[in-house]
DNA sequence: GTTGACACAGAACACTTGTTCGTATATAAT
DNA sequence: ATTATATACGAACAAGTGTTCTGTGTCAAC
C-alpha cells in the first residue's frame, strides 16, 4: 500500500491525537469532515486516504458505510504526553456497595435507610456508590453506610458542592470533631457542620474555615442523623 | 412531556440494554434506524420519541442532527441481567489502584508520574488509593490516572481541604469547565481551578462561586498539569 | 360522546456522511 | 523523458441519518 505503512507521519499522528481527544469530549468519534477540518484538509478523500493508512496498520478499525464508525485500537507511539502504563491493578480488593438513597438538601430531611419505604422512591434503591473498603476506616461496618447526593450549593460552608457524594454512618450522637449532618428544629434545615459540645450548647462549626459558626443552646433543636464518613467529588461528569 | 418521565417501561429498558450491547461490541453507537429495528418499532419518529424522554430523564445524552452522538449517562435502573444469570461470573465491580504520588501545595510545583516506560527500575508508589471503577468516568484510562493529597488550606477556594485526595489524569491541555492543576509561573504557585478560555486569555475559576476568578492574560504563564477526575475526602480518619 | 394524553406508523425533508472518480502536482526512480 | 508513487483537491453520488409533520388508534377521564 501507501507509505510501506510503516511508520506514521505527522498527518497520521494529528489524526490519532483528534480521535482521542474528540471521543473524550464527545463521547462518539468525528466524521471523516471533522477530521479534515482539524487536520486542515480540504477533501475528504485525503483523509479517508489517512484512514485507510491506519486502518491497515491496526490502528484503528472502521466500519464500511457506518457514520462515526472508527474505533481507536491501539494508541500512536508518538503521544507527547502520557504512557504511564501497566499497573498492575489485579487488585481483587475488597468493595463495598454503598446504597445511594437519594438527595441531601438544606431544605428537606434527609433520606434515611431502613425508614425509607421503597414504595415511593423517586430513584428506588437501585443507584449505589461502589467504594474500595480499603479507604473507609478500618472501624466501619460498610453494611449500615449510606450515600447521599448533594443538592444544590447551601453546603458550600462545609466544602461540599453541588453533586457531591456524601457517605454517612446512621447516628443520633456525635462526638467533638466529628462533621455530622443535622438537622436543625428552629430552622427547618438539613445542614453538614462539624459538631463540638460546649457546655450546654452546641457549635456547629463550618469546615470552611472563613466562615462562621452556628451556636445552638437548646440541643433539643438539633437532630443528629449521621456522621459523614467520606465524601467524593466526581469533576468530570455532566454538570 | 410524556409518561411523568419518572418511571422506565420496558421499551426504554430495552433501549438502554441495545445502547449498552451495541456500544460494547461495536464501539460506538446505534443510529435511530438500528434502534428501532431492534425494539421492534418501524418508524423513525417513535425512537426519537422515547430518545427523547431518556435524554430528559437524564440517562443518555445526544447532539443535534449528528448521527450515532448517543451516550449512555447513567446506567438503567433495571435489568441487571449480566451481573446475576448466565454471564460469566466477572463482576464489573472493578476495582482500580491508583497511585499517590506525593502531596499538593500551592507553593510547589505537583509531582507527575514518570513518563518513561524504559526508566532506570521502578519505585512504586509508597501508597495508592484504590477506586473502584464504576466510580470513574467510563472515558477515563484508570492507568494514566494518579492521585495527590492536599497539603494546606490554599486549595479552599477550589473547595478543597486540606487533606483531601485529589485524583488526576495528566494533560497539557485543558477544555472550557475542566477542572485543572495548573502551575502559574508569574505567581510560582500550584493551584486547582476550573479553567475557560476567553479569546486570547484564560479565566480561572473558583469551585466556590463566592470567590473571584483569576485571569491569566498571556498563556505562556500558565502551564496546565492535569485534570482533576475526582476528589476524596475521607472525614473519619484526621481527628 | 367528547376530550385529551399517549403510543405508534409513515412519509417527506434536509442534512450528514462514506465512497468513488477524475484530475493535479510534486518527487524519485527508471 | 517516462513512469511510478505519494500526496492533494474537488465534485458528485448514494446511502445513512436526524428531524418533523400528518396521520391513526387506544384508553381513560370528564
Amino acid at each position: 500500500m501507501s507509505p510501506r505503512e510503516k511508520k506514521l507521519s505527522e498527518r497520521h499522528t494529528r489524526i490519532m491525537e483528534f480521535l482521542n481527544d474528540f471521543q473524550e469530549k464527545r463521547g462518539y468519534s468525528p466524521s471523516i469532515r471533522e477530521i479534515g477540518d482539524f487536520i486542515g484538509v480540504k477533501s475528504t478523500s485525503l483523509v479517508d486516504y489517512y484512514l485507510r493508512q491506519l486502518e491497515d496498520m491496526g490502528y484503528i478499525s472502521r466500519d464500511g458505510h457506518v457514520s462515526r464508525s472508527i474505533c481507536v485500537l491501539k494508541p500512536a507511539p508518538s503521544a507527547e504526553k502520557k504512557a504511564a502504563a501497566t499497573s498492575p491493578m489485579a487488585a481483587l480488593r475488597e468493595m463495598v456497595s454503598i446504597p445511594l438513597l437519594g438527595r441531601i438538601v438544606a431544605s428537606a430531611p434527609i433520606p434515611m435507610p431502613q425508614l425509607s419505604d421503597s414504595s415511593d422512591g423517586y430513584f428506588g434503591p437501585d443507584s449505589s456508590v461502589d467504594v474500595a473498603r480499603s479507604m473507609l476506616p478500618v472501624r466501619e461496618r460498610p453494611s449500615e453506610l449510606f450515600a447521599l447526593e448533594v443538592d444544590g450549593d447551601s453546603m458550600i460552608d462545609a466544602m461540599i458542592n453541588d453533586g457531591d457524594i456524601v457517605i454517612l454512618r446512621p447516628a443520633v450522637e456525635a462526638n467533638n470533631g466529628d462533621m455530622v449532618a443535622v438537622w436543625l428544629d428552629d430552622r427547618d434545615e438539613t445542614t453538614l457542620k462539624y459538631f463540638y459540645r460546649e457546655g450546654n450548647r452546641v457549635r456547629l462549626q463550618p469546615a470552611n474555615p472563613t466562615m462562621a459558626p452556628i451556636y445552638i443552646d437548646n440541643p433539643r433543636h438539633l437532630r443528629v442523623m449521621g456522621k459523614v464518613v467520606m465524601v467524593i467529588r466526581q469533576v468530570g461528569l455532566a454538570a
